[in-house]
DNA sequence: TTGAAAGCGATACCAA
DNA sequence: TTGGTATCGCTTTCAA
C-alpha cells in the first residue's frame, strides 16, 4: 500500500489501468470513470480537467497539461456525465418531441426530421419521448420532471393549459404545441385539418357535385385528424347547398364492399376519402361493384401519394405543404430566448386540390 | 422583513405564494420549485418531503405530515427533478433507443411502439434519440452521456464495437442492436432480410421463373435493407442456376417506364421489387408498356400491403413477422439485471411468400 | 497556470 | 416520527 498516496479513496485505490483491463472480462462491473479519475490519471486536478475538456477560453492550459488530460480521458474512456452537468448548470439544452401518438404520414415524418435536424444544428439536444400510454396531465409531469428547455407537444388535445403550467413552471422556456388544436399559454403550429377538407370540398363542388360523402376511418387514433376534415368539407360544402354524409370505413378490403355495395342507395355522387389510402381502397371496391368513376360518383384523397397516381382513374388529391423545419426550429429557438414573449400562432398547413382522373 | 425566518436565504426570501401569483404574469422567470421549497412550505425538513414524496417503506410518516407535504407540493406545482435524482441514485431506468435514420415500414414502427409500451410496463422510460447527423461514434458518445441504464440501437453498422464499449464503460447495462447486423459485444436482435429475399426467389423459382430481377432503390438511406434483399435472392437462386440481376429504380413514374422499356431486352421472366411499393410502381409501368404480367413477367413485393391487393393482377408479396414486443423487453430486462451474462443473438424476422396473381 | 471548495437537487443513512 | 448531513459528478469563482 506504501506507493498509493494517502489521500486516495479506498474505492479509488485500484490503479485505473487495471479497472481498464477488467472490462473486457465480465466480473465486476468497472466503475465508470470520472472527471475525478481522469484528474488523478493525469496528475492534475479536476477543474483543470473541465477546463481542458470544455475548452474553456478564459483560462489558459499549457500545451503539455492539455495533451495529459486528453489522453487520460480518452484511455479511460470517460464521458461526461449530462445529468450532473445540466444539474450544476442549471439548464439544459434538451428539447423534448413527445411522438405523436398516432400513426403519421410521410409529409409529417419529413417535416418532424427536419424540424429534429435543424434544432441540432441549433446546438439543442432533441429527444423524442414516447408518451404512449400516458395520458394528460400525467404525461405532462413525467416531461417536466427532465427539465427540458423547450417542449414540442403534439398539439392533439392531449396537452391540457394545466399540462403547460406544469412544464413552464419546472423550467421550460418554451412550449409549442404542434397539431390541429392550440393550447392555452402554449405557441402553436397550427395543422388546422379543416383546410383539407375545405379544399377537397371546394373540388368537388367545382366539378359540379351536389352529395359528398366523407370517409371517416373506423380504426382509432385517426380522430384528431378526421374529424377537423370533416368539419372543413361541412363548412365548404353545406353553405354551397351541398349534402355532405360522413361514412364509416375500415381499412380492409371486406368494409370497402359493404360500402360499395349501398353506394347507389346513398345518392351521392362524390367522395373524399380521408386520404389516399382510403380512397385508392374505395375506388377499388367502387369500380369492383360496378360504380363508374368518376362518371357516376367522383373520388378523392389527401396525401398525393405516388401509387395514387397508378390507378385507373388517376386519384384526385389534396396535396398538404409544410413549412421547413428550419423555419420552425428558429420559431423554437425564438422562444426560448426570450420566453416573456406572448404565444405566437402560425398557421402551417397548405392545401392544394391536384385534379386527376378519378373526379 | 420581521416575519421572515432568518436562516432563509435572499433568494428564498419570496414567499412562495406570490411566486406562483407572479407566474402567470411574464415578468421575472419564477423559480423553479424544489423539494426546499416544499419542506419550506410545509414546514418540515427535505428529508421528510422526499420520504412523503416517494411513499418510503422504510420511515412511517404520520398523516397529517404527509398531506402538508402533499398539499405543499401540489401548491407550488412541485416536480422532482430527474436529474438530480438520477444523479444521487447513480443509476436510471432510461432506455435509449436511437430512432431510425432511415424511412421504416409499418411493421417495424408497430414492433417499435410494441416494444415501447412494453418497456414502460417494466417501469423503464423509453426515450428515442434523434442520431441524424452525428455518426458512429460519436453518436454512442452523445448517447452515453445521458447514462442509459440499456441502449437499444439500429443495427445497420451504425454502432462499432467501440461504440459499444464506450457506452459498456459509461455504465450501460445492455447494449443491444436491433437490425440487419450484429456488433461484437452487444446482444443483438437480428432481423435478417436475406430471408426476405430467400423467400422470394424461393417462391419465383417454384413458378419455374429463371431469370429474376431484383430491384434496388435508388433513393439513400435503403442499403441496409436492400443489399441483404438482393444477398438473399442470390442464396437461394444461384445455386439452382437461375439468373440474379440488380436493378437500379428510383421511386418515380419516370425512372420505372425508363425500366419497363428495356424490360424485353433484358430478357428477364421475374422481378422482386424491394417491397410492395416499388413493386406496383413497377408492375403499372410493364404493363403500361405492354408486358404481360404474370404470363410474361412475375412481380413480387414485400410488406403485404393492402394496397397491393387492390392492383390487377393481385400482388404477390412475401410477408415479415416480428415477434411480440413484450418478449424483446423482457430480453432488456434480463439484460440489465444480469450484465454479465454472454451476448445473446435472436432471430426475430420471420418471412413467408403469399402468392397471389401477379406471379 | 493550477487547485481548493462551494453548490446544483434529491436521497438515505444515522441520530435525536 | 423527524431532521441533519454526506453524497452523486460536474462547473466555476476565488486564491494561491
Amino acid at each position: 500500500m506504501a506507493h498509493i498516496p494517502e489521500q486516495q479513496s479506498v474505492r479509488r485505490d485500484a490503479d485505473s489501468a487495471s479497472d481498464l483491463a477488467r472490462a473486457g472480462a465480465r466480473q465486476s462491473p468497472a466503475p465508470v470513470p470520472t472527471s475525478a479519475d481522469v484528474a488523478r490519471l493525469a496528475g492534475v486536478s479536476r477543474a483543470t480537467v473541465s477546463y481542458v475538456l470544455n475548452n474553456a477560453t478564459s483560462v489558459r492550459i499549457s500545451e503539455p497539461t492539455r495533451r495529459r488530460v486528453r489522453e487520460a480521458a480518452d484511455e479511460l474512456g470517460y464521458v461526461p456525465h449530462a445529468a450532473a452537468r445540466s444539474l450544476r448548470a442549471g439548464h439544459s439544452r434538451m428539447v423534448l418531441m413527445p411522438a405523436p401518438s398516432m400513426p403519421v404520414g410521410a409529409l409529417y415524418r419529413h417535416f418532424f426530421n427536419e424540424l429534429q435536424w435543424a434544432l441540432r444544428r441549433l446546438d439543442y439536444t432533441v429527444v423524442q419521448f414516447g408518451s404512449l400510454g400516458t395520458s394528460g396531465d400525467e404525461a405532462a409531469r413525467a416531461w417536466a420532471e427532465l427539465r427540458p428547455v423547450a417542449v414540442l407537444a403534439p398539439g392533439d388535445g392531449t396537452l391540457t393549459p394545466r399540462g403547460v403550467q406544469v412544464l413552464k413552471r419546472s423550467g421550460a422556456k418554451a412550449v409549442v404545441t404542434l397539431g390541429p388544436q392550440r393550447v392555452e399559454g402554449a405557441h402553436a403550429l397550427l395543422m388546422d385539418q379543416r383546410t383539407v377538407g375545405r379544399c377537397a370540398a371546394a373540388h368537388l363542388l367545382d366539378r359540379g357535385r351536389g352529395g359528398i360523402g366523407v370517409v371517416v376511418p373506423r380504426e382509432p387514433g385517426f380522430e384528431t385528424f378526421s374529424v377537423p376534415r370533416l368539419a372543413g368539407v361541412r363548412a365548404a360544402a353545406e353553405p354551397a347547398g351541398a349534402r355532405v354524409v360522413p361514412l364509416e370505413l375500415g381499412y380492409n378490403e371486406q368494409s370497402a364492399a359493404q360500402l360499395a355495395a349501398r353506394w347507389r342507395e346513398s345518392g351521392l355522387d362524390a367522395v373524399f376519402a380521408y386520404n389516399d389510402e382510403y380512397a385508392m381502397l374505395l375506388l377499388r371496391a367502387l369500380q369492383d361493384a360496378g360504380v363508374d368513376v368518376p362518371g357516376e360518383t367522383a373520388v378523392m384523397g389527401a396525401d398525393d401519394l405516388l401509387l395514387g397516381r397508378l390507378l385507373r382513374p388517376r386519384l384526385s388529391t389534396v396535396r398538404m405543404e409544410l413549412p421547413s423545419g428550419q423555419r420552425l426550429a428558429e420559431l423554437v429557438d425564438r422562444a426560448v430566448r426570450d420566453p416573456s414573449g406572448d404565444p405566437e400562432v402560425h398557421r402551417l398547413l397548405g392545401a392544394e386540390a391536384v385534379p386527376r382522373d378519378s373526379t
